[in-house]
DNA sequence: TATTTAGTCAACGGCACGTCGATACACATC
DNA sequence: GATGTGTATCGACGTGCCGTTGACTAAATA
């Protein structure tokens, strides 16, 4: 809408490096306001401020307060993308890695999902990441599927869809404690033991 | 905090009967926008024109916004807990009982998701709603297990939990289109496989 | 030196919000 | 009929955050 630069870029993501110290303040200044309070109670104010700059300022850097939590997650995005891809890799291994991103970026990915409703993008993004760890669970489920080890009868895909929302819905309420909730220390096991039923059909991951 | 009234109300819920034409108003008013808005799209001026009274009004009858959802969102919560409580019902009728329940209601829903993020209360709310029937997954897989039917080795809440989870992030992200998702015509029959699998090991309900 | 370009911010206008105070009306009580 | 009490209504106000404009500085570049 409001494009006319000669270097396209697309709503977030700077055009120029050099006052890429502001930019790095300003994100980090949101990093660590989102580990303290909710999005809605940061203002661009607060984050400009954090950054030792006024808010016109920021708007230097960034279109919206949106574009930067998107600016986060799109690391987080490049962290999952540049995991080595191994083929033929166990399940377990897709489930702790998953668990592993959520952990780590717990502020972050709250953030997201508090924005997921009203952000195009951001539900976006947050999709293409989940997309790849679908890919790999699907990928893992189709090669036990040539085993013989994994149960015949629903497409590998939609299972590792399922699995994975599964896993992404019960990361979240649990890290969140939003009721009904698994424990922060079962809930991995739990998983893992859903995943092996309704891939091998037994606890044991088809071993 | 602004209570001293006589009759004890908790923030939504009108105190009185009478002017209550408008309460409905304003409620169907909400309904019919969130069919074809985001939340954050509605003001309260829309609902407040919408039920053919002045924005000033529209806080005599609710506190905010999020109260009209809410309430919103009581109706559902009062729908589901008048259903007839089956013991030993048979899962998949749980199942089919949260589809038609989010199916039916479906703008609420995504409103709720919208403004859980931000509103401490209907996160509560709707967590009140899924344990209805995480309650009703419990009791069916307890009474499966004593069947003898069932896989042990999960304890039967735990898994309840998580496969209410998966059906709720399943259903909202078909509805929503949010991707990666299954397909609105796939979507139950695939989680229904998954709960077979989760529960009793196979895809034919433990027959 | 003149010109551009990155970077900065005070000040403005706008929108939605929530509140306050005045009002109007019904109905009971004196 | 006067007076009160509680319901219902809204105009008008102040506030907070938002996004933009326009003018400015400082440094790079011609």
């Amino acid at each position: 809408m409001t494009s006319g630069d000669s270097v396209p870029r697309r709503g977030r993501r700077r055009r120029r490096p050099s006052g890429d110290d502001r930019e790095r303040a300003i994100l980090a200044t949101a990093e660590r306001l989102l580990a303290e309070r909710a999005v809605h109670d940061i203002s661009i104010d607060d984050l400009a401020k954090g950054a030792g700059i006024s808010r016109p300022t920021f708007y230097f850097y960034f279109p919206s307060k949106e574009a930067v939590i998107l600016t986060l997650l799109d690391r987080v995005a490049e962290e999952v993308r540049r995991r080595p891809a191994r083929a033929g890799e166990r399940v377990s291994e897709d489930l702790a890695e998953i668990h592993t991103t959520f952990r780590v970026h717990a502020p972050v990915m709250f953030a997201v999902a508090q924005i997921v409703g009203e952000s195009e993008e951001a539900g976006k993004l947050w999709g293409e990441i989940l997309e790849e760890f679908v890919a790999g669970v699907t990928a893992a489920i189709e090669s036990e599927l040539e085993r013989g080890a994994a149960l015949e009868g629903i497409a590998p895909r939609s299972l590792a869809i399922a699995l994975v929302w599964m896993l992404e819905r019960v990361l979240h309420t649990s890290l969140a404690g939003q009721q009904p909730a698994l424990g922060l220390d079962d809930a991995l096991d739990i998983v893992l033991g859903v995943w092996s039923r309704a891939i091998y059909g037994n606890d044991t991951f088809g071993g």
